[in-house]
DNA sequence: CATCTCGTTTCCTGAGAGCGAACAGCACGT
DNA sequence: ACGTGCTGTTCGCTCTCAGGAAACGAGATG
């Protein structure tokens, strides 16, 4: 299915690894069988995988089904912990949240892409658990633009290059120069906006939190459409994002 | 160094790959070479498997050093949401930390080890962060007790001669039998305690979460030794912890 | 400009990854 | 009890490809 390995300077049983991994995660656990199929590789191979991924406790075997192991979230937490960021923000991002009664988040990015770190929601109306750890498009939300307006060019650009600007809806912008124009602005005016850019129905702004000249994350407050309406941001929100991020860059700092 | 491969059954390459998975955790980020000589490996190899990593985000190249990157975040929190026990929990054990401020825990259980999955300390002294994603014992603090208290005595046996019985500080139980009996009492009770028998200083009670008669988790209400009294457990915390633990089993049936 | 020291690439070789088939355990319908 | 159909696991065989040594290229340092 995935034979995407037409590389020669990377390591094919690596590669057979990680998709007996993305099947497991996919499925929430499956028996060699039902991967071997999947996978369309030998059930002894599979086998084979799986014994040493449960040597390591990245799997665990379980009524003769497989699903990964806790030692993904020992690995998971050990990285979220060495973004000094997130131990800066945490607590003033709930204190966010509190304030505004809305949900406020801090996102990271790494290789052109964000990710969603941490999150509260006061207002608990929705599971923004499952949202944390999910890969974003940096173009098509505020946390994401934050980030851009904040990098070199040449870096938007192979940015740009690497991911495209695939539309999450129809008000994604899609379009390099107007990419390119709402960064400008962004810069200009401190904070970005996502009017229902890659979600129906929310609107979010977020700023960018930087150290030494390089935005390295941002925070976000997002809320359902109705309630997070531009006179709101304007009168209300921007300013406490912006004392947020301020805090937070100031204990980057200072310990 | 760690040359545990008398296996057969298992694959090599996954063990090298994995070697240089940890080797990464520990250094926070290494170069290749670096690697190549700590884990007695040609350079060409320790590239190759850094190239697949790197393809599937498992690992980022930043300025010439690669470290663990947010693949593992994706994973592992994907691996923490497969437990239902954390979603009931969570808030509940928000509450309760707010309640009696102390520090309070969530603990599941896996292969015979336990692991700290959510955690807040309200009264927010230490950065308790850190302890978050660890692997403890199951008999050297109260929570492991709580879970082994529940498991079929089978189970317990086969845990004791899987990891042992080693001490973490002069107050572990280290002997078979008292352990038993100390479980024992444990169920009768209807929590168990731990008097400084992993941490120094540190005094916790905990109580099981059970469905299906199966112990899934154990919620920990921990504090200082000086604070956390006799009689302060017997006269309000056991209490509390109980009320929060019935919560946790209730949510876990009903949505 | 020479000299380290990185990361990356190239090439070769024999260890071992991957395969197919046989084996073992369990749960069913008869 | 006895097949029958499903698992997961093990056994050899074979040819691939993981691993090693050594060359290459790119920065940094003196």
């Amino acid at each position: 299915m995935e034979n995407r390995d037409i590389d020669g300077r990377s390591i094919k049983s690596d590669e057979t690894l990680f998709a007996i991994i993305e099947c497991l995660k996919r499925t929430n656990g499956a028996g060699v069988t039902e991967l071997a199929d999947r996978l369309d590789l030998a059930k002894s191979t599979v086998h084979k995988h799986l014994v040493a991924l449960e040597r390591h406790r990245y799997v665990v075997k379980e009524d003769g089904q497989y699903r990964l192991g806790l030692q993904f979230f020992t690995a998971g937490i050990h990285v979220r912990n060495q973004y000094e960021v997130y131990h800066a923000a945490k607590n003033r991002v709930d204190r966010l949240a509190a304030e505004t009664n809305e949900a406020a988040w801090l996102i990271v990015h790494e290789n052109g892409m964000g990710m969603f770190v941490y999150g509260v929601a006061h207002n608990e109306a929705f599971t923004f658990d499952s949202t944390i750890g999910t890969w974003v498009y940096l173009h098509a939300n505020s946390a994401g633009k934050a980030i851009l307006a904040h990098l070199p060019d040449e870096e938007v650009s192979s940015i740009i290059d690497r991911h495209g600007l695939p539309a999450q809806t129809e008000n994604t912008i899609t379009d390099r120069e107007t990419l390119l124009d709402e960064l400008a602005e962004v810069r200009d005016r401190g904070y970005a906006m996502n009017a229902q850019e890659d979600l129906r129905g929310l609107h979010a702004i977020a700023s960018p939190v930087i150290t030494d000249g390089r935005p390295v994350a941002a925070v976000t407050i997002a809320g359902a459409a109705n309630r997070v309406t531009e006179e709101r941001i304007e009168d209300d929100l921007s300013e406490r994002l912006l004392e947020a991020v301020d805090d937070i860059e100031l204990r980057l700092v200072y310990g």
